[in-house]
DNA sequence: CAAAAGTGTGGTATGATTCCAAATAGTTTG
DNA sequence: CAAACTATTTGGAATCATACCACACTTTTG
């Protein structure tokens, strides 16, 4: 029965990528990472692929020492592999995040800018502050104003946006 | 000399004035206090007057130990004045902080109302956030919605708000 | 392959926040 | 008015996020 077979095994494939997609597409609150850790996960996707731990700490203007021990924390949690002395490397857990992150980012920044302030004025404000804003509140800014494609400081991708 | 001594009479006053006014109305960047610090001194402000520093334990749910501890660093970095054992009183300084705390937190609050959060929804979001918000860019948000008075959690007052 | 450059580890520090236990002050009541 | 009760403060210690330094270990380079 190569029917029934393929059948089986296609159920366990689709099985199996369900659970890696709830897996790297677990809930994300928006909550989870604190603000350093979301700077280096938002600068880890901009830089894509294998990133020096070095790289990490002269753009972030920390000791080399300080961006190892966080890029550690982060790969206890699942969103980076480090392999010690070679580089970094963001999981699919971890890319999702830095995308939502960027995105985040890029709404908030955006929807500053409509009350006046410049685009550099608006990314720094909300440099301090867009960690502790829910994904659920970013879904309906973004709904609100039409799921814009361009902000004042990068791209926004779409596809995670769970809003109208 | 009647009329000399009154005039340095009168300019003395001036200068204990205006550093006075110096003293209470000083720069505010909206940066200067930690997340719970605004917290304590937009309740002192609601509650007015002499408060209890169980008072403010069981509104913000900690431990008694840990107002009186909070309460002792904003009495000596000037916000409030605390009597051990009588109660807690903002400073004019303190008032002057505590007001523009309560603004900010309706302005930002009203803004995300306008992007389909619940009144509920925007004044929890903003709590999370308000207090790595900048006064400049409060002001810039206040005058783009045109110094609104009424926000979904509260009245606005205006005087401080350096905007057209 | 040895020196130089890059990277990680261990230890320690700070600031914000917290709680617990014990001490002290204020209030109530017999 | 003093004991008993309640309210408040103090001292000590913990946690979490962040950071640096000094030293150790790798990798690269000449």
């Amino acid at each position: 029965m190569p029917k029934i077979d393929s059948k089986v095994d296609s159920i366990s494939k689709e099985l199996y990528t369900s659970s890696l997609l709830l897996d790297s597409m677990q809930e994300i609150t928006g909550l989870e990472l604190s603000p350093k850790k979301v700077e280096y996960l938002k600068f880890l996707l901009k830089k894509g692929d294998l990133v020096k731990t070095t790289d990490i700490s002269s753009e972030l203007k920390v000791d080399p020492s300080t961006s190892t021990k966080t890029i550690n924390d982060l790969s206890d949690s699942g969103y980076v592999n480090h392999v010690p002395y070679r580089g970094v490397r963001l999981t699919e857990k971890g890319r999702a995040f830095a995308e939502f992150f960027v995105n985040r980012h890029n709404i908030l920044s955006l929807m500053l800018s409509h009350y006046g302030l410049s685009s550099e004025e608006a990314c720094a404000e909300v440099s301090r502050f867009e960690s502790f804003v829910s994904k659920s509140a970013i879904d309906k800014v973004c709904g609100a104003m039409g799921h814009p494609t361009v902000s004042v400081c990068g791209r926004i991708k779409h596809g995670s946006c769970n809003s109208l």
